[in-house]
DNA sequence: AGCACGCCGACT
DNA sequence: GTCGGCGTGCTC
């Protein structure tokens, strides 16, 4: 009789510790999954520890009722990795693990995925097995032959090839039976491949030198748009796999995993797997499993692939590290990087950070020599970055052009067509109008659960909340005064490829949205038709931005630089910056010069002058001195509180209370605190819950401090006041 | 989180 | 008399 600390998987503060279980059975081990009595109750659970005695009152230990599977689910690493996360996201243990596992495997059985093939019998000879035939059964002769050669097939492609008839003749006259194997998913299985090898550039050759001999573990790859990171990642990983260690390759989207894995699929095969959300249960448990099992050497995808259980890590890559993806919104808010230096540190294992458009943070550490800082400053064919033309749409206005489209855009569009080019049109958008506004009585449509305007959708004339995503019936009239006369308020993608459709009427437009792209293939349909070229135009928000290499874009057209510039977050310059940055990439990445059209509403503005010049060291030493002048990242770390219920004076009372009881932390660690106050939230109301906050900024990595002020906190919620905190959020609705 | 146990109001 | 409201407390 042994004994196991087992984490039940209930979410619940109150369970968030170990109960002790017996168990005879060899097979259990650290890191199983079981099933175990709780309560009157049969649930989940993970062995965290297995040990010959037990320090519970024996009459109360109940046995582990099962055991899920042989080969245990987590490993030393990954659990420790568990701890770690509940620690410092301040979730319990429970909701840390279901990070690592595939919300399928918890949920139960996944059905196998079953392929029936046909199999020739052993004792099969083709000569006597064809004269034994009719004469006529044509489609069953070549079939046999097929067969005698192949031996086993799949059914599915038989009947395609030979026909379901002489498929089932050939079964009937008892030449061939059928059998069913488990087969694994393999997602994107149409993604692969002619092995192309790539020689790299000097430059990119010294660049790999320099990570793989760095003594540091992260290092920062600060390599203009279009200047071959990719190919410096695949080497990378290539030296790593031969050395028998894993991968892990993470990219910011689901949009650009297909991409970056039919590329790893050519140089590897399949031992590179595939992680995200978008994949479906069947497919995600398959390639988790391959992964776990080491069938798999190479992992891909968006930030929870970061958990992937892949042992012997050897090399963390992070594309585009700048992007707000990296960080999880949700319970447990974690960071990326956060749970990848821990992996780093526990398999000795390096860390790549790529962008064109670093955060400021890191390259701040970069520029304390914490990271290692590599360049790739040229574009691969060394071509110039585009030309960006700058418009001033108050001129446009003056003139009379009040379309959101500037003369200059549409003639270089027309070029482009002409030439038979591609162009992208950017605005980060969705929808056709962003309010809807009563011309009589200024009534803006809001949403009924948030404290924001609604959105128009054309396509399904509808009125969204881009919040909460509710839909309501669009109006013919003002619910307030009832009059008819209602105006459409700033522009969405929806209208501006109507627009353009009106414009340039035999152009072909895509438009590319979270709208557009709402099953798995959606991105990959668009991005696919967009690069076979059978559409001229591709219209969409910042999802267009990143990684995609169209060779035959010529063109690219930002309609509102303005939009992201003028939100009170701290960040709003570097975000445009790399928006920007990113947007402007996509032109002229073959051997064609490319253009950038920019237009705006304040064009002497300084981070729209450093983005059209390339300039980041610029931006880089203009906001890092903004930081530390106003005390904000990387300076401090941003605590915020927030408070929300479903009645408003909860809310606030609890906020009271709660700041209260905080000021007395703050009183005493002044020195601590570069700012402490609190406010209602900038969106007041979001699914029905009124939101308050309290803001602080603290001095750096204080941890002892966040940890008390999330245990002051967190004593006020139940079941009518919901609290959380967030360090450094990513965004401040 | 569930679920049982437990103590007070209006019903066949 | 009892059915059932949901407050508190426990789960190895």
């Amino acid at each position: 009789m042994k004994f196991a600390n087992v984490i039940v998987d209930i979410n619940h503060s109150e369970i968030d510790k170990v109960f002790e279980y017996s168990f005879t059975d060899e097979n259990i081990n650290i890191g199983s999954r079981v099933i175990v009595p709780f309560g009157n109750k049969l649930i989940e659970g993970i062995v965290v520890a297995v040990k010959n005695t037990s320090d519970y009152d024996q009459s109360k230990i109940k046995p582990i009722y099962k055991l899920l599977e042989e080969i245990p689910a987590l490993t030393e690493e990954t659990l420790g990795l568990m701890e770690y996360i509940s620690k410092s996201c301040f979730v319990t243990k429970a909701s840390a693990l279901r990070l690592f596992l595939p919300s399928e495997m918890r949920k139960g059985k996944i059905k196998d995925f079953m392929v029936d093939f046909l199999v020739i019998k052993d004792d099969f000879n083709l000569e006597s097995g064809l004269l034994s035939i009719k004469s006529n059964a044509v489609k069953q002769k070549e079939l046999l032959v097929f067969l005698s050669e192949n031996k086993k097939y799949k059914i599915s492609e038989l009947n395609k090839e030979f026909g379901q008839s002489a498929v089932k003749g050939v079964i009937n006259k008892g030449f061939a039976y059928k059998i069913s194997e488990k087969m694994q998913r393999q997602p994107y299985k149409e993604l692969s491949s002619k092995g192309k090898s790539v020689t790299l550039t000097e430059k990119q050759v010294e660049a790999l030198n320099s990570i793989e001999n760095t003594n540091k573990t992260v290092s920062l790859l600060f390599g203009v748009t279009g200047s071959g990171k990719t190919e410096v990642y695949l080497n990378l990983i290539n030296n790593v796999i031969n050395k028998g260690k894993t991968a892990i390759m993470l990219v910011p989207e689901i949009a650009l995993t297909p991409q970056m894995l039919s590329q790893l699929r050519t140089r590897f095969g399949d031992n590179a797997a595939i992680l995200h959300s978008g994949l479906s249960a069947g497919e995600r448990f398959d390639e988790w499993w391959r992964i776990r099992n080491g069938e798999a050497q190479i992992v891909i995808g968006a930030r929870s692939a970061i958990f992937a259980p892949t042992s012997n890590v050897g090399i963390i890559i992070i594309d585009e590290e700048h992007d707000g993806s990296y960080f999880s919104e949700s319970n447990p808010r974690y960071s990326t990087l956060q749970v990848a230096l821990k992996r780093a540190e526990y398999n000795g294992a390096k860390i790549v950070l790529g962008s064109a458009t670093p955060s400021i943070e890191s390259f701040r550490k970069a520029v304390m020599k914490e990271y290692n800082l590599v360049r790739l400053p040229e574009r691969i064919n060394k071509r110039p970055l585009p030309e960006v033309e700058v418009i001033d749409m108050r001129s446009e206005v003056r003139r009379g052009n009040n379309s959101f489209v500037s003369s200059a855009l549409k003639t270089e569009l027309e070029n482009c067509l002409n030439n038979g080019n591609q162009a992208i049109i950017f605005l980060n958008q969705r929808g056709y109008s962003k309010t809807v506004i009563c011309t009589e009585c200024g009534k803006v449509q809001k949403c009924t659960e948030c404290d924001v305007s609604l959105t128009y959708h054309y396509e399904d004339n509808s009125l969204l909340c881009h919040y909460c995503g509710a839909k309501y019936k669009m109006i013919d009239s003002c619910t307030e005064c009832g009059s008819k006369f209602l105006r459409y308020g700033g522009t969405g993608t929806e209208k501006v490829v109507l627009e353009l459709n009106k414009m340039f009427p035999n152009a072909k437009i895509l438009r590319m949205d979270r709208d557009s792209t709402q099953t798995k293939e959606g991105h990959f349909e668009i991005l696919n038709k967009f690069s076979k070229q059978q559409a001229d135009i591709l219209v969409g928000t910042q999802m267009i931005a990143k990684g995609h290499d169209f060779p035959k874009v010529t063109l690219v057209g930002i309609l509102d630089a303005d939009m992201s510039l003028h939100f009170s977050d701290f960040r709003s310059a570097e975000r445009t910056f790399q928006l920007i940055t990113q947007v402007a990439g996509r032109s002229g990445r073959a051997d064609q010069k490319g253009k950038v059209i920019l237009q705006t509403y304040s064009p002497e503005n300084s981070v729209l002058r450093q983005a059209i010049n390339y300039d980041y060291e610029s931006l880089y030493r203009n906001e890092i001195s903004i930081r530390k002048a106003t005390a904000f990242p990387p300076y401090t770390d941003i605590v915020r509180l927030l408070i929300s219920s479903e009645k408003e004076e909860v809310a606030l009372e609890t906020t009271k209370q709660i700041y209260n009881e905080l000021n007395q932390l703050y009183l005493e660690n002044r020195e601590d605190f570069r700012f402490f106050g609190c406010m209602k939230a900038p969106i007041k109301r979001l699914q029905n819950k009124f939101r308050y906050q309290i803001l602080t900024r603290i001095t750096e990595d204080n941890f002892a401090l966040i940890e008390q002020i999330y245990n002051t906190s967190v004593k006020y919620q139940n079941k009518n006041v919901f609290i959380s905190l967030e360090l450094n959020p990513n965004n401040l609705s």
